[in-house]
Order: structure tokens, then C-alpha cells, then sequence
RNA sequence: CGGUGAGUGGCGCAGCUUGGUAGCGCACUUGGUUUGGGUCCAAGGGGUCGCAGGUUCAAAUCCUGUCUCACCGACCA
């Protein structure tokens, strides 16, 4: 490719709204540009990276034994009825109307319009197990897309749908979407972690997610400093505590002036938030549908997990915490000043809250606090907190650490929860109807592009991974429009590498040759030939890498093997 | 949806407090200059100041409404 020929559109200057760093390169790389909130057209160079990402996943999931599908972005309402997702999916799925006024949806995920096809096409057991792939766009109306196509509101997802005559099967291909996973976040040059995972909305059991490391990711992973385990902090189950013992200290209460913060509150009374309890008031759940109201009390140094918060059973899913006037109103005084042991309203203690003695905590009046009180009863306890670093890992081996990550990956084993609710079954070997098992595997290719830069770049620019960079060698002459000899070189060496087949970006304009490099590095082209008057003399031309900056001069016949052994 | 902030050439911004009919840098065009790391000089093109209404002789500026966007919270590949 020619630059002249191309539609290069760097920019030097950051636009004010790009938060991240992946954000911010791919807009001044030319990579992609906002069409609205969450909607982003990918100029050139962009789509050549988002191809190459699809394209690996697309062989590994061949090579796994998966048959790629296509199925359509917008889906018909039955379907999302049949499944009940159409009253569980919220805002989230847009719902269209055609001009019959029919109901459709612009799908955000595929697991009914996969179940209503095999269902259909799939009778007996002699055909499974099946695993069914598409590279597709998904639409979902995110609340709050942010950090441009990192979590965008349509985006490019990779989603494989399994179907088995039972969960043994389905154990199997799951291990093989796990490896074929880890092969394709390593062929990528990515560094990622398998961790245990919440199965969330999509439903079903077991479920892994695959994490690209960075300081930037929205999730935050805990591993174990001696074992291998890893998980997503919502859901990584927090140590139960040892219950202390009270001292038998007195318990006096103390008057908060409202200038003071909590913590140095506590320090005045010679604690620390380790020793004191909150109140967060949230939506119960009750079979008769009334308005229930459920008081966590939490150690005032953790936070609440809203993960294992939902699951509890007196509480509503998802968690809706009571606003301040709300539960002011509930509870008599300011949440802050509650009184956790003389409460109005059902408590759960976290684990860790309840084994405090001689705490801290609200006294019910406001700004009025208990100092060195303890449990008279023992309340109703859960692990509601997220786990911290330095608590012990839940496998019993060594302590836990917090890392950062980009969600890029996540598979389930999704059972029967659409099989069941959408008919889908086969006839047994013994001739009976038997409802399938399924598993899904989803990859948001989109996201990985951005994931990819969160983890490889430098001040000048984005530093491409070869397997998934936008052209593998930058040829720049420098000053060709002067020199007949340097563009016969350019010429010739970007002839030899066309004919290898490698992917080569030929900087053609007049530019000076610090504008050539700049770009080519901005864009983040792994390899790079300088053709320069001064080489020439000796018949020779440069050779840059990107990522190590190691530069090395190459006789010009040795170009094209040089680079076919890079 | 709640909280915060912003909308002025393609991008980054100033002007708004104290109304007087729009400016700077980058990018773009042309000419010259320079030529191994975003040269320099000159001359140009491009904006109904988000939209609608109001106040006024006069509105980017003041008032009202509305839309859009970004950031912080609950969801997710």
C-alpha cells in the first residue's frame, strides 16, 4: 500500500474526550472515528487490525472443530419472548418496530436465534456434539459507553454457541474453548488471565473470563501470590474472619462535628476503619412483591460487593441502594449515624463486621457514635465485601493480590436455561426426546484492539504485536522527489516485499522525513526500511524495530530476505 | 437514569464576567525555503458561535427551553 493511495489521517493533537490511553491513539493513529456516542466508523488502518484479531480467532475456532455461522443483527421479538429474556433484558436491548408495527430487537447476544436454528435443524444425537461460531456486531445500549471502542454500543463479538446430550460433553468442549482461548490471547502476543467469573445475566453455571492486564481495565482480578488461582474480585469469596473478644471496655458514644471526616473521627477515639461499622440500606426481595428494605452492615475499611450482595435472598436483584433520603427515612437518622445493633430494619452483617468487638458505630441520632460497642445477639451473617489484597486465597494457598483487567473473553456453561425455555432437544440414543445442554463462548474482537494498544505502546505511539499490526514493514524514503536513485531503491525493495506477500506501507508522500516517522511510528508499524541518500552510497538501507529501537544496516539486495525471516 | 462539566472552522482552544457583529495554534491550499526526527517565511480557503425562542438599536456574550457530548456511579465482550 501506497500512503499516496491511502487515507493515513493522523493527527498530532489529542481530542479533549478521549479518556484512555488506547482511545486516544486510535483516534490520532486514524485508526477510528466517532459517528455518535458508542458508534465509531474504522478508517483503514483500524479495520485491517480488527480483521487481523477476527481472522486468528476465526482459526483457532476452525481448528478447535467450530463451524462458523452468520446470523442476523436484528431478531424478532417471539424469540426474546420465548426465552423471557424480552422482560429480564431491560434498556439495554434496543427493541425496533418494523412497519407492520411488529416487535424486533437489535441483537445483543445470539443464544435464542442459535437455539431456535439448531432446534430446528438438529433431530437427532447422531449429530452432536456441535459447536456453532459467528464473527458478528452485537448492539447493546450501554448506559455509559466510554473509552471508545473499548465499550462501545455496537462493537464486533465473536460468540460460540455448544450444544450436547449432556453436561459431561459439555464439560469437554468447554476445556477446549478454554485452551482455544489461551492460544489465541498468546498468539496475539497478549498478556491475559483466565479467571473465575460471575455468569451474570446470560445465566448458567460455571464461567471463566479472560483478562488482558492493564492499569486502565474496569475489572478488577485477584490471584493468589502462591497458587494459580484467579478470579474477577466479584466473585472471589472473602476469608470469614475470627470473631474478636470484646475487652469489656466500657462503651461511651462520642459527637461528631460535621467538619470532621470519618477517619480522622476514628483516630480521635483511638480507632481505625478496621474497627468501625457502616450502613448501606438496599431494596429487599419478598415473595409477596411488598417494598422491603434489608440494612448491610459492613467493616467501614471494605466495600460492598454487589455481586454477592443480589444473591442473598432477602435482597432484590439487581441491588438498588436507598437513597440517602430514603433510607434516612427507613432507618430514623442518616445512614452514616445507624445504629447497626438496634436497627429498624432486617440486618446482614458481612463476616468480617460481624467479628469485630469493641467497634465503632452509629448510635441512631445523627453525627452520634458508639465507641467500644459490641453484638449483643449474633446478627445474620454473608460475605458481602470485596476481597483486598493481602486477604488469604480462597484455595487456602498464600495471599491474594489485585490486578487490573480488560475483560476480552468469557465462556459459560450456559446448561439448559434456553434449551429448556425454548424446546430444544434431540432424540436420544434409546429414542427419547432429550433437552440439550449448552455451552457459549464469547470474544469481543473489537475490544481486544483496543486491549492491545492499553498494553503495547510508548510516547511516540502504538507498538503492534506482529500477528495482529496493520502492516508488518513501513518503507520511508527520504527526499524521494529529489533522488531518482532512492526511489528506483524504494521502488524496487517495495516490488520484492509485494511479491513475498508482506504487508508493506510505502510512504510515498513529499513529507519531510521526521513527518514519516513520526506517522509510521504513531501508527505503530512493527518494522521499518530508511532509505537514505547517505546509506546508499554504500548500498545499504536501515532497518528500525519498533518495539526495541534496535537499528541495523542491510545491504539492499539482502532486504527481502531479511524480512521474509522476521 | 442520577451527579458534574462542556458545546465557537477538521482537531485543540481563547473571546462570554463588563453585549458592538469572531480570533489563535495545528491541519488544509499556493509560492518560496529547508531536507536523517513533526523546518521556516509569505499569501490564501474554510465557522448562520449546538438548536429554538426571548430581552435589546445591537447577542458567541444576558434570560428561558431544548438537544448533544464527555467525566463519576449501577451493567457488560
Amino acid at each position: 500500500m501506497r500512503t499516496s493511495n491511502y487515507l493515513l489521517s493522523t493527527q498530532k493533537e489529542t481530542p479533549a474526550e478521549a479518556e484512555v490511553i488506547s482511545h486516544q491513539l486510535m483516534i490520532r493513529a486514524g485508526m477510528i472515528r466517532k459517528l455518535a456516542s458508542g458508534l465509531y466508523t474504522w478508517l483503514p488502518s483500524g479495520l485491517r487490525v480488527l480483521n487481523k484479531v477476527a481472522d486468528i480467532v476465526r482459526e483457532e475456532m476452525n481448528r478447535a472443530g467450530a463451524v462458523e455461522v452468520l446470523m442476523p443483527v436484528v431478531q424478532p421479538a417471539d424469540l426474546w419472548q420465548e426465552s423471557g429474556r424480552w422482560d429480564e433484558y431491560g434498556p439495554e436491548l434496543l427493541r425496533v418496530k418494523d412497519r407492520q408495527q411488529r416487535d424486533f430487537v437489535l441483537g445483543p447476544t445470539h443464544e435464542e436465534v442459535i437455539t431456535s436454528l439448531v432446534r430446528t435443524e438438529v433431530n437427532s444425537y447422531k449429530q452432536l456434539p456441535l459447536n456453532l461460531y459467528q464473527i458478528q456486531t452485537k448492539f447493546r445500549d450501554e448506559v455509559r459507553p466510554r473509552f471508545g471502542i473499548m465499550r462501545g454500543r455496537e462493537f464486533t463479538m465473536k460468540d460460540a454457541y455448544s450444544f450436547h446430550l449432556d453436561d459431561s460433553c459439555l464439560a469437554k468442549t468447554y476445556e477446549v474453548m478454554y485452551d482455544t482461548y489461551c492460544r489465541i490471547f498468546e498468539r496475539m502476543g497478549l498478556d491475559y488471565r483466565a479467571v473465575i467469573a460471575d455468569s451474570g445475566a446470560i445465566g448458567g453455571s460455571v464461567s471463566h473470563e479472560f483478562h488482558v492486564l492493564a492499569a486502565s481495565g474496569e475489572d478488577a482480578i485477584a490471584f493468589s501470590d502462591s497458587s494459580g488461582y484467579a478470579a474477577n474480585v466479584e466473585m472471589a469469596p472473602a476469608p470469614v474472619a475470627d470473631a474478636q473478644v470484646s475487652s469489656g471496655a466500657p462503651v461511651t458514644t462520642a459527637t461528631k462535628d460535621s467538619n470532621t471526616s470519618l477517619d480522622a473521627f476514628y483516630s480521635a477515639q483511638g480507632k481505625q476503619a478496621n474497627q468501625a461499622l457502616t450502613v448501606t440500606v438496599v431494596k429487599g426481595h419478598s415473595d409477596d412483591d411488598a417494598e422491603t428494605w434489608v440494612a448491610l452492615v459492613l467493616r467501614a475499611d471494605h466495600t460492598l460487593n454487589s455481586v454477592k450482595a443480589e444473591k442473598l435472598e432477602s435482597v432484590a436483584a439487581p441491588l438498588t441502594i436507598a437513597s440517602e433520603e430514603k433510607a434516612t427515612q427507613l432507618l430514623g437518622c442518616n445512614p452514616l449515624s445507624a445504629n447497626p445493633l438496634e436497627c429498624k430494619l432486617p440486618v446482614v452483617a458481612d463476616y468480617s463486621a460481624a467479628a469485630l468487638a469493641d467497634f465503632i458505630c452509629g448510635a441512631g441520632t445523627a453525627d452520634t457514635y458508639l465507641i467500644n460497642a459490641n453484638w449483643q445477639e449474633q446478627p445474620a451473617t454473608a460475605d458481602l465485601r470485596n476481597v483486598e489484597a493481602g486477604d488469604a486465597s480462597p484455595d487456602g494457598e498464600g495471599a491474594l493480590e489485585i490486578k487490573r483487567g480488560i475483560e476480552v473473553g468469557h465462556i459459560f456453561q450456559l446448561g439448559d436455561k434456553y434449551s429448556q425455555a425454548m424446546n430444544c432437544g434431540v432424540l436420544s440414543e434409546t429414542g427419547k426426546h432429550q433437552t440439550l445442554t449448552m455451552g457459549c463462548y464469547g470474544i469481543g474482537v473489537s475490544r481486544i484492539v483496543a486491549a492491545a494498544i492499553e498494553q503495547n505502546h510508548d510516547k511516540f505511539g502504538i507498538i503492534w504485536p506482529d500477528p495482529i499490526a496493520p502492516f508488518k514493514v513501513a518503507l520511508i524514503p527520504m527526499n524521494m522527489h529529489k533522488s531518482q536513485r532512492i526511489k528506483d531503491t524504494a521502488e524496487a525493495i517495495y516490488q520484492q516485499l509485494t511479491d513475498l506477500g508482506v504487508e508493506v506501507l510505502f510512504d510515498d508522500r513529499k513529507e519531510r522525513p521526521g513527518v514519516m516517522f513520526n506517522d509510521m511510528e504513531l501508527i505503530g508499524v512493527p518494522h521499518s526500511i530508511v532509505i537514505g541518500e547517505r546509506n546508499l552510497d554504500n548500498q545499504q538501507v536501515e532497518y528500525k524495530n519498533r518495539r526495541s529501537g534496535e537499528k541495523q544496516l542491510l545491504d539492499v539486495d539482502a532486504v527481502s530476505e531479511f524480512v521474509r525471516a522476521l
